[in-house]
DNA sequence: AATAATTTTTAGTCTTGTCTAAAATTTTTT
DNA sequence: AAAAAATTTTAGACAAGACTAAAAATTATT
């Protein structure tokens, strides 16, 4: 249907218009697609052809429901195909992202609805992410950053923030993996680093930064 | 490493040199590329100028040892993707090949070691074909056509010839599946049409156009 | 050996997606 | 409100891969 490039503007489009709700201007599509404006530019006269998005010169552009539907297919694939390499190709968190990028531009409806039958339609991609259903809604839960929670508070590890292999793989190391039980043990005012305590019995000091890039939930 | 297109024109040069000794010539490759000979021609100059295969002008082409490892590195992605397609996810034999098209084309060399292994090694993918092994190496068996068996035979379905969907989907509904025991119990003089007993009890008729296309494993 | 038919290559054009440099527009600063 | 800075668009060019039409080379026929 769309070719592979258009599939991935569509895409960095969409993930901009999340976290940013106005127009998305050209730079912006630049900076995330390592591209220069002007390649952008010509790129979303092309979308905007197609009626995949809505464009004003200077003013920056904005899906349409049309380029919604698809970018939220691309993610759909993308984050089942993380699932099958982590849970059924035993590749770590860290190792699953640059493959999927290939993988989601794969052309098959019949493909994707056995893939997510095949891993038992899973909600959840290996970062903790939501998969898209195949009518294009996303069940989002609220989340909170580790480093927002309060004394003596509990909740499970549930997603990340900065989604780098660095990232990735220091929470590997230190064992803060989807799933565990954190409580907040003490926070240092000096630094905000915290003292926590994972399921029960061990207990890790984790910098700020680390903190503000783990996501949980909480009851 | 290479991109799509010049991986399918390897895969093609390298399955018409299967079948034919001497050097390819442009219009056969433009032939199973669909293509016209122009393009062709254009493309063995690239393909020649990267030392993946030799070419003289009106001379036709030859795969260099580095064109034809590129080339079995694709075919063995590509039969270990319908593996997948059919042993896991349950496509039918005749649904794969469109799909491991694109699929054969993924690079991670992590993704497709791994899927072998998740696979269990697999020797033969869901037409019989051989699955390469890692090395490069091919390890064929020497099949006899169902057509060339003389009466009272047996064999085992092991293969077939050709590869469409319509014949495919043709065997599976006269049952005619990979791994069937077969015996001939009669050759029809008139239109070489053949009476063959499957697996012990069954008794049905086939022609000698199907027949001619089915390969058998004999002892 | 000359002619006809076939095959292959060349020349020129097109589309997609990219780039740099320059021009136009908008935003920020003074 | 003008000038300066930043952003965005346009113009022109390029590479990959494809196509058509015409020219060149090879092969087959007489
Ligand atoms: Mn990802
Ligand atoms: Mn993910
Ligand atoms: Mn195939
Ligand atoms: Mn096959």
């Amino acid at each position: 249907m769309y070719s592979y490039t258009e599939e991935n503007y569509l895409k960095a489009i969409y993930k901009l218009q999340e976290k940013n709700n106005d127009a998305i201007n050209t730079n912006s599509i630049a900076r995330v697609m390592s591209t220069t404006a002007a390649s952008v530019t010509d790129m979303i006269k092309k979308l905007s052809d197609k009626k995949l998005l809505e464009y004003q010169k200077y003013k920056g552009v904005q899906l349409t429901e049309s380029g919604k539907k698809t970018a939220i297919e691309t993610v759909r694939k993308h984050r089942l195909w993380e699932t099958f390499l982590h849970n059924k190709l035993n590749f770590l968190w860290d190792e699953v992202h640059d493959i999927a990028e290939q993988l989601e531009h794969i052309q098959s409806q019949t493909l994707i609805d056995k893939l997510d039958e095949y891993l038992g339609f899973p909600t959840h991609d290996p970062h903790g992410d939501p998969i898209p259903e195949r009518n294009g809604i996303i069940k989002t839960s609220n989340y909170v950053l580790l480093s927002d929670m309060t004394l003596e508070k509990e909740g499970i590890i549930s997603g990340v923030v900065n989604h780098s292999s660095l990232f990735l793989q220091h929470l590997q190391k230190i064992e803060l993996t989807l799933g565990r039980l954190v409580k907040v043990i003490e926070i240092n005012a000096f630094d905000l680093s915290l003292s926590i305590q994972l399921d029960k019995d061990q207990k890790i000091q984790i910098s700020n930064e680390v903190a503000r890039n783990i996501l949980m939930k909480t009851k």
